[in-house]
DNA sequence: ATAGGGTTAG
């Protein structure tokens, strides 16, 4: 009996350190349902099973259940109550930690020293030094906590006063100090600590790899790496971020094949790295290939995508994410939304920004701006307006947001008025300022005083005017008809001119009839963008119209040789939150095609009587002459339109997008569109945005 | 077996 008796207990008592190691495995993890349920079969609870699960509770953030646990207690010791401490430290809930720490019947040098970790933690500094600096007894670990809290606030010399005044140092001690030199710079500092280490561990050498990586010196990195006597991922991962910071793929890269376990971390780090270097299907296979994934992971590859054109990709992955179940945050929404933008997605944006008010990002300067340009792209000024008038403490990409906004519709005014507003409240502009205030000038006919802002851009605000200037000043001589004198400004730039200010000037040889010094922009074009066919177009337009065959003849041949592509144009509307393409022709393969050509039918009737004939006549013009012969009347403007006026309410503008460049007829015929229909129509082209409203458009007939 | 410190990511 009496031997039974003991193996019994025994074996009662195995049971009970198995089950608390089992409670505080799922405790660390995290998962406390898990934890929880192990608690409450064990027939004998120990004090440390109660410690352990009141930790669990802390750990997945559950304080108030914690707590609740911790009162149901019939005896607790001095690990039960440093235990409250750090769950309250772990939570953020200082005061809370503090009562305890008041109240406890005994402390000890654990009490104490996360009490001072508690308030480092929190940046109260001055209340963890008087703290420290009372405790009854400190071991290295207080020490060095008190430590962390002055590098932590960039005191490095304090810190390494107090290192100084250590009666003993720790690995973890030393490898603090290295990271705080690190950090303010002082990289001989750091080397001279770890050189003068008794002992060192992978930390240590991982500090020094990721030190020199933040300082920009990733080839000292790299050697350290090379003679480390032992890697663990976070060492992997540190030299490899060292890579994709500096854009170094190629290295990045090789590293990453040749790391045995590659974390999430190394992970999400390479998809950003491939995106950064346009290597969008390697990014998406790294994607693919990771056995987990967290939301910096979804958010990498979502970015990836947006920044590289691929909206539409980009768009699915964030609702895979969401059918996944995991949270959007912050940079997948930023992604997403500007992804909006592009699309000019109205609906889907307004789903963005309500997720963001939802998720309290919408305080963010960064989240205000991306989100007025999402409401600019989609012709909706007023909510760009809304945000902007919301937001008390501005900055300047806000403001550069909203003055370029009102340029890009054509609001002169309203970009000038924004502009004075901004330096009457001792803002200073900045060049990206300059370019929407002078295009703002220019787009509304602003000539003098476009050239007077140009004139004192340097003088009275110090910014020296860069290409992207010139390319405005250009514009907006060209479009006044000063053609020449655009011409003149050109060859007076003290910077090679680029694409831009040559498109420029083409654009004011279209509206002005220069066929000659749109020739010379025309192949000027051709020699910096050679893959473009718009420029080839509209010389063998030219060509074409003064009869000089052979140079059409030699034309083609050069296109075909350099391989010139056409981008096909294409036309969206957005309807009860789906996005409807048109492509342009006679076949539009949507559902409601017939409804479509009737009310195209309609059109044509309607806008013959009231005077419209189609013109195909633009020389000027980038549209080839069989496409101007066939189809003027099924281009994608029009059959996205024609869909408009069939499904969006009245009184609603009807919002259309377009790849390329509105073309001269649609645009005449849209202003009548406009008129007859009593209908206000909104189309976001290539360039720039067309208000149409009572037969007339806010680009005044120049874009 | 339960309580306190250092490294990686926009």
């Amino acid at each position: 009996m009496r031997v039974r008796f003991i193996l019994s207990r025994k074996y009662c008592t195995s049971i009970a350190i198995s089950s608390n190691s089992q409670i505080a495995r799922y405790a660390r993890l995290g998962q406390i349902e898990k934890a929880r349920r192990v608690f409450d079969q064990m027939p004998d609870k120990t004090i440390v099973s109660w410690n352990s699960i009141v930790a669990g509770y802390f750990q997945s953030n559950q304080p108030g259940e914690a707590r609740k646990l911790f009162d149901r207690m019939l005896e607790r010791n001095t690990v039960s109550w440093n235990g409250l401490i750090s769950g309250y430290v772990k939570n953020g809930m200082i005061i809370e930690a503090r009562k305890v720490f008041d109240s406890m019947p005994e402390r000890n040098v654990v009490s104490w020293t996360s009490m001072v970790r508690g308030y480092v933690q929190e940046g109260i500094i001055s209340e963890a030094e008087s703290l420290f600096w009372q405790m009854p007894e400190r071991n290295v670990v207080s020490w060095t906590v008190m430590l962390g809290g002055l590098i932590q606030e960039g005191r490095i010399d304090e810190a390494r006063r107090l290192y100084d005044m250590m009666p003993e140092k720790d690995v973890v001690t030393r490898t603090n100090m290295i990271g705080g030199y690190f950090q303010v710079g002082r990289l001989a500092e750091a080397r001279e600590i770890f050189d003068e280490m008794p002992r060192r561990n992978v930390v240590s050498w991982t500090t020094m790899v990721s030190g020199y990586v933040h300082n920009n010196q990733v080839d000292v990195a790299r050697k350290l790496f090379e003679v480390m006597p032992e890697k663990n991922e976070v060492s992997w991962t540190a030299m490899l971020i060292g890579y994709t910071q500096c854009g170094r793929i190629e290295e990045a890269s090789e590293l990453f094949h040749a790391m045995p376990d590659k974390s999430v971390v190394a992970c999400n780090a390479i998809i950003l790295g491939y995106g950064q270097n346009g290597e969008v299907a390697k990014a998406r296979e790294v994607f693919d290939n990771m056995r987990e994934r967290d939301d910096r992971t979804w958010s990498a590859m979502i970015k990836v995508y947006e920044r590289k054109g691929f909206e539409l990709e980009a768009l699915d992955l964030f609702t895979l994410m969401q059918r996944e179940s995991v949270r959007p945050n912050f940079p997948s929404l930023i992604s997403v939304l500007s992804v909006c933008g592009s699309l000019a997605s109205l609906d889907y944006g307004r789903q963005i920004h309500a997720q963001l008010v939802r998720n309290q990002f919408d305080h963010d300067v960064y989240v205000a701006s991306v989100l007025m340009t999402m409401y600019v792209k989609c012709g909706n000024l007023v909510k760009a307006n809304q945000v902007f008038n919301r937001f008390a403490a501005k900055d300047i990409v806000m403001w550069n947001s909203m003055i370029t906004g009102y340029a890009q519709h054509g609001l002169g005014e309203k970009a000038l008025q924004i502009f004075q507003e901004m330096c009457s409240l001792g803002i200073s502009p900045d060049e990206i300022t300059f370019i929407g205030v002078l295009s703002a000038c220019s787009y509304s006919g602003k000539v003098e005083k476009g050239l007077e802002i140009f004139e004192t851009m340097k003088s009275k605000y110090q910014v020296e005017p860069r290409t992207e200037h010139y390319a405005c000043m250009v514009d907006l001589l060209g479009r006044a008809g000063k053609v020449k004198e655009a011409m003149d400004l050109i060859k007076k730039m003290p910077v090679e001119a680029d694409a831009i200010v040559w498109g420029a000037l083409l654009g004011a040889c279209r509206q002005h009839m220069k066929l000659d010094l749109a020739e010379v922009a025309a192949k000027k074009l051709t020699e910096l963008e050679p893959n473009k066919a718009g420029p080839y177009v509209l010389l063998s337009n030219i060509y074409a119209s003064q009869g000089r065959w052979h140079d059409v003849a030699e034309l083609r041949k050069n296109m075909r040789t350099r391989s010139v592509s056409k981008s096909p144009g294409c036309s969206w509307i957005e309807v009860e939150k789906n996005v409807h393409m048109f492509t342009g022709g006679e076949s539009t393969g949507h559902p409601d095609h017939a409804m479509i050509m009737r009310m195209l039918e309609k059109l044509g009737v309607l806008l013959r009587e009231a005077g419209y004939c189609p013109d195909a006549s633009f020389v000027l013009h980038d549209v080839e002459e069989e496409e101007k012969a066939h189809s003027l009347g099924y281009h994608s403007e029009k059959l996205a339109i024609a869909y408009g006026l069939l499904k969006v309410p009245q009184g609603m503008p009807i919002r259309v997008m377009k790849n390329l460049r509105v073309c001269g007829d649609c645009h005449s015929a849209i202003k009548l569109i406009s008129k007859v229909m009593g209908r206000e129509v909104i189309l976001r082209d290539a360039n720039r945005f067309h208000h149409f409203k009572d037969g007339l458009c806010s680009c005044r007939d120049y874009w």
